[in-house]
DNA sequence: GTTCGTGCAAATACTTTGCAAGTCG
DNA sequence: CGACTTGCAAAGTATTTGCACGAAC
């Protein structure tokens, strides 16, 4: 949260924005998530440990900071739209197409291949998300059953 | 679309789904598009070939063909939700965190990946695709100007 | 006749937008 | 003062659900 806050700040200035009370406590919240967040999350959140934000404000600053990079916008089946830390370390998301069910991987494999992408897309990555899709094994197990 | 709908016909009857005329019709439309399509791109496509189908039909259909693995669901940010065919291809999406873009890229090198992850996670890949969240050519380029 | 599927309309999310009031430099 | 933000309420979209009718086995 340090560090990410030392650059909040930076970038808040660099680009004219304004560090609000509503800002900084956006950012604090999910930087402090160990996952991503949800908009309702992030609401509830806030109020824990401050009045109330409107989710309108927060709709707009998740956007503002996802377009200064500071933050990752997923858009995920089950959980809808969240929100996490855009600290470049590639994702990996198994979406079960049965029961929607959803898990997490830290993908060390892909540190090579976000390099590979760099250069041939000439995209600047900000943060690497794969989504497979198919079925986890819960459901895997269970397919013969139906 | 033979092969497919011939697949989607056997998939079909074995799960116990009536092979109706909307669902026959739906698997045509994903099948023949080249690309992904939204709910609404759906129905226009249905139209110029049949009499309506109702959004919740379609809705509910695309949902029952995702669960049996005959077509996948994509969640883009710019595009909403989408549905194409599950050809296991992998699929890399760009996705531009300043304007929004979505740059499409077909990756060769993720054959293995995939491979990798079928063992690591015991998960049934039906689909696999890449989201990588960044800065497009055009707005990295003109991000300093900002 | 019993189960399944569809269409329609209503109900629910989820997200964006307009506007008036407040804050900061 | 002038530019930027916020909150609230209203407006939009997107998606789901309940129900009655019709089709299939």
């Amino acid at each position: 949260m340090t560090q990410q806050m030392k650059r909040d700040e930076t970038l808040l200035s660099q680009l004219g924005h304004r560090r609000t009370v509503q800002r900084q406590v956006i950012m604090q919240v999910i930087g402090e998530a160990e996952g991503h967040l949800t908009i309702e999350q992030l609401a509830e959140r806030i109020q824990s440990i401050m009045p109330p934000v409107s989710l309108s404000t927060i709709y707009r600053n998740v956007e503002l900071l996802s377009t200064m990079g500071l933050i990752r916008t997923n858009h995920l089946p089950s959980e809808g739209t969240t929100y996490e830390l855009a600290d470049g370390k590639p994702h990996v998301h198994l979406v079960c197409q049965r029961c929607h069910s959803l898990t997490h991987l830290d993908a060390q494999q892909l540190e090579t291949l976000q390099a590979d992408l760099q250069v041939v897309a000439h995209f600047q990555i900000v943060s690497l998300a794969l989504t497979v899709t198919g079925y986890c094994t819960t459901c895997s197990t269970n397919s013969s059953e139906t």
